[in-house]
DNA sequence: TTTTATACTTACCTAAAAGAGAGCGCTATG
DNA sequence: CATAGCGCTCTCTTTTAGGTAAGTATAAAA
């Protein structure tokens, strides 16, 4: 598959920055059940599969099933139709099915699929950018205690 | 526990940026086993007590165990030593033994684990900012499919 | 003397997630 | 007539996540 790496648009980093002042503002306030549904949230949004599909869509968009599971090669049809149908119910992306033989099936990156995926987006980065300070980090750790 | 927002540094997305461009200009040369570790790596840290804690020390450094445990609440001692001992191979924090009676041990953020914070930070604004847009999508798609 | 505090480690268990593989419906193509 | 293609679904098995509970060391407090 291929990864691509976009920098943030400047209309989310203030965006960001916005919320952050707001945050700090009010910090007794926060509420409970909010933080909880935040943590749920990321729980359920923040795994492999739905990074990678959405950088996928975010790239190009629409794409069709098998299109999707040649690009990540490594997924099974189970896990990618599972994950495609979690996506659509949160709401990330949009599925058109054409009613031909053999079917057909359009997966669509939604504007809110598209914020999440900029959001994810340094994460790519950082990723990419510290492979191998991480990989010397575990080096490092493994001789230390295996000893 | 308490969630903080932290906008990206400028340096950051000037960073985010030059990879981006990096990037954009070799992009048939992307490696295709740098690609693997970087899913590999997404796929271990990109998880959601990993984020949490981060989250913890990124406002607090250092913390110990139970200050972490009770701040997380939910989260098992397994899980937790588990979660750390991880995350100290990968250099995102450090750990310091007090050889006194009792036992204390300290939990500080590295810079690494800094800016993984700080990547992150984006994806915990957009959870809380699209909580409301996630949650009606699902009540929608529910509703839709279940008829 | 018993309890408490701390930061684990180990063993055991269950439930959930993930993977492998077969089947399916229908049509066009060889 | 057999086969391939798409987008699944279903079943079965394996793997992993995660919880519970017990044990450990030692000194100080009750």
């Amino acid at each position: 598959m291929a990864v691509r790496f976009k920098p943030p648009t400047q209309e989310q980093i203030v965006k960001s920055k916005a919320i952050y002042d707001r945050q700090q503002r009010s910090d007794e306030v926060v509420d409970e059940r909010v933080e909880k549904l935040v943590e749920e949230l990321i729980g359920r949004v923040a795994d492999k599969w739905t990074m990678i599909i959405l950088e996928l869509l975010s790239d190009k968009t629409p794409l069709r099933f098998t299109q999707i599971s040649k690009a990540i090669g490594t997924i099974s049809q189970k896990m990618l139709t599972q994950t495609l149908r979690q996506m659509e119910r949160d709401g990330l992306l949009t599925r058109k099915v054409y009613p031909v033989v053999p079917p057909k099936v359009e997966y669509r990156i939604t504007d809110l699929g598209l914020t999440l995926s900029a959001a994810f987006c340094s994460v790519w980065v950082w990723a990419a950018d510290n492979l191998k300070e991480v990989e010397s980090a575990r080096l490092k750790f493994d001789q230390t205690t295996e000893g």
